[in-house]
DNA sequence: ACCCCAAACAAACGATCGTTTAGAACTGGC
DNA sequence: GCCAGTTCTAAACGATCGTTTGTTTGGGGT
């Protein structure tokens, strides 16, 4: 027999795709349970309904990456290595880390999180974004004293739109985003490169002018 | 009698206020038929289905929004007025003209559609935003020749998440997107102020390096 | 061997979904 | 006044949704 994986382990893997693939209402409970080759009774018995099922995914996936969010923002600190550059690699590279990204379907379900209204969805980024936005905040606040807050703000909402839409991009194939440009083919750059881009991109907006 | 609308724009009207509030699937027929004052069936007699209901409110919606987009852009070069700043303005302007923006629930939808993966949404933005897309694309590449064209593209893509999750926060209050963020409050920039920002924003991203 | 409890199962529940149907109400043209 | 054609309506259709129920399985602990 193949590796026997808990079967709440496997729900939440298949969970992850689907949702992903076909959205939070789109993905159904059959759906989910067939995928992960369990009864459909069990999203009830693990998590208790199907949004305890989204809420455990979101918080077994987005914890980690903002845990090291956090920890390499302090380990700049620590160093004194802070720049307006560095800040920025350290808020986007959790989230190319493959150890901590199994599959980039949870990259899709986190740009359609960040725009849903689900009241779900709204708590559960709120509570795992929330300290993590603030500390990123106060140190670039630091590092562009010249800017206004309500004018870091904005731009912060700009850097947040670009990150989202990027990944999801990139995770993304057959999706309006990438298809809106004639080559989508030519997106493929490596992850190296595009963190480059995105950093060198958002630095260069947050203290233009 | 108030002012009598067609049934037909009611459902509309309807549709794109529910579409943003509770997303493409979780708007029902009877939800919108029921905001409207119609009967069920009105629906699927005017436009067919759920289906034809989306992509009417599209196609009414986008149409106007993107040959603006064109005609601005016609008019910079005809007047040789050609700049990164200039044409991103073409750009973002059209999308705050209350003119063609009858609520700002419609930025909602704009953005949820772009980043899902029905097929309906993703022929009808690639049919509406592909030629736009492209004429911009083109414009900045001669802006900017510089540039490789993959990482324009790649620029491109920042641009486009950033207006589009901008938007989304200017218009939607109860989201993540904009409860991340310690005070929503400090947000509220008017619409020139905004305008400003994300131009200098993204030009400043664009021509970077 | 026994018991026990977490885990998995088949089956059914009521609710809601989008759609279809057949007929009533209204419209302007003659 | 009357008739075509458009528009609206009430009622029902089958399908699928998330959840609940009652039962059976499987493996440690005593």
């Amino acid at each position: 027999m193949t590796t026997k994986t808990k079967t709440r382990d496997r729900l939440l893997d298949a969970a992850e795709t689907l949702f992903a693939q076909r959205g939070l209402e789109g993905a159904s409970m059959r759906s989910i349970t067939t995928l992960a080759s369990a009864n459909l009774a069990a999203v009830n018995y693990h998590f208790g309904s199907k949004e305890g099922l989204l809420r455990a995914l979101l918080e077994a996936r987005v914890t980690p990456i903002n845990e090291q969010r956090l920890a390499r923002l302090d380990r700049l600190e620590e160093r004194a290595e802070l720049s307006v550059e560095a800040v920025l690699e350290a808020f986007i590279r959790p989230a190319l880390d493959p150890d901590l990204r199994p599959n980039d379907a949870f990259l899709q379900i986190m740009t359609r999180i960040h725009h849903s209204t689900d009241p779900v969805a709204v708590e559960v980024i709120q509570q795992a974004f929330g300290p993590v936005a603030e500390r990123y905040i106060a140190t670039l606040h630091q590092l562009l004293p010249a800017i206004p807050p309500a004018i870091l703000m904005q731009r912060m909402q700009f850097l947040i739109g670009a990150m989202l839409h990027s990944l999801f991009s990139k995770s993304a194939t057959n999706c309006p985003a990438s298809s809106t440009f004639p080559d989508p083919a030519a997106l493929e750059l490596d992850d190296e490169t595009y963190l480059r881009e995105f950093v060198g991109f958002c630095a260069a907006g947050l203290r233009h002018g």
